[in-house]
DNA sequence: GTGTAGAAGCTACGCCGTAGCGTTCGACTG
DNA sequence: CAGTCGAACGCTACGGCGTAGCTTCTACAC
């Protein structure tokens, strides 16, 4: 059940415990089994060391959730400096980066939108600044103005995260079951309050994630370019 | 039942644990010092009982957590039944609540996001579900059609979940440093990779969250209103 | 009184994050 | 070769956590 990187010589010798080894480990218990289920315990028991052992990678557990946040984000398609032409598909490309993420990582998303908001910018993993930099230098090169372009890269995200969390929430109660009402719980609201939610069971239940990103980009990114054209 | 649910203060009698008291204390809590400063012992304590008695009133401190997010959302101002001619200036009003109450307890913040996404539609507090039927009555009412409606919802709730992870996050390294640079932090960033956000550190500083969310309800209710006329 | 139901409290178990300190071992110095 | 040193690693312990199980208290019905 041990964890371990490539054994360097001897065949009972460990390989030296790796932070991007700790890093994996930990996203992938994350993963398996949700954000609570990660404690350092059970982090070092998975890597097979003594749990202070990790400490050496990050000053608390904490700091690792953090850097846990930053290594997924690498991952990101992210616009890169050469690839101008086209900021609009540069930014859809992005999103759908950013939700194929969090579909890949769903344990994970509660700390993507959750860890940056008690620290301060600027003592962020920088591989968490890179999308704003990257974002913000794409709308600048497209055209607007800094302060126009942050509100851009604010409303882009803004609307990302949100559109994921929206997404991420497509939760089943009982997958057996056939019944759109009974599948999602909702045989249990009183129908003289959420008449509504109960008549929508069967569109809750078939939400396609892909194509309502894409209709919120077109609002989006159209509200972008009328205030980029209002600007200029 | 001897149950007496009055405030009153009984002389040296205590009152008899109350659920509302319970959920407020845990809010109050968490707003003083945030989420994981809150336990269940130190919630009995505050409350001079012991820390048992609480699982009178929830089963778990994952369903107390969730109580206190429908406690909180009790006070957002949703739509009500009494048709309101202009549906748009009801979304605004509603989001402007939304946002006051984020800023109220910008502790809480991570809960509201984030409880939700384990938990089946059905089996959430029924007060979280309030919203989303009051806002798809809303839009049914204007004329959406059933799946336009709750795609609207989904734009409009995740574009000011979004926004308002945006604003909580503002947070300040070092409040009395003038230099707004360094009021963020952000000179512990390599000017060659992140030019770009070194360069807005005044508009960073300077974030007028209503502006920006008027702003981006601009776009959003725009995009709406389109989408309303496209399908009638 | 006596019974009873609900409110309140106590103890204990197995986890948790992490401070402090000791041990092992490979590589380098002389 | 012996000696030194720093990094890698592990152990123990402390205070706090969520909560299961059980006992005690109190107010009222009879």
């Amino acid at each position: 059940m041990a964890v371990e990187g490539a054994t360097s010589t001897t065949g009972g010798r460990r390989a030296v415990l790796d932070r991007r080894t700790v890093l994996t480990a930990a996203l992938r218990m994350i993963d398996a089994d949700g954000v609570e289920s990660l404690s350092m315990r059970r982090l070092g028991r998975a890597l097979g060391r003594d749990p202070m052992r990790l400490y050496r990678f990050a000053a608390s557990k904490d700091e690792l959730l953090d850097d846990v946040v930053e290594l997924v984000l690498s991952e990101l398609e992210v616009p890169s400096a050469t690839a101008t032409a086209d900021w609009e598909a540069v930014l859809r490309r992005c999103a759908h980066s950013f939700r194929e993420l969090a579909l890949a990582h769903p344990h994970a998303v509660p700390l993507l939108v959750t860890r940056p908001l008690g620290t301060p910018l600027g003592l962020r993993p920088q591989g968490t600044l890179r999308p704003l930099e990257a974002i913000v230098d794409l709308l600048i090169e497209a055209g607007f103005d800094p302060k126009g372009a942050l509100h851009g890269y604010r409303l882009f995200m803004g609307f990302l995260q949100g559109h994921v969390l929206n997404e991420v929430q497509e939760q089943v109660a009982d997958p057996d079951e056939t019944d759109d009402l009974l599948r999602l719980g909702l045989h249990r609201l009183p129908p003289k309050e959420f008449p509504r939610i109960r008549a929508l069971a069967h569109e809750l239940a078939t939400f396609d994630g892909r194509a309502e990103l894409d209709e919120g980009l077109d609002i989006v990114l159209a509200g972008l370019v009328q205030q980029l054209h209002a600007t200029t």
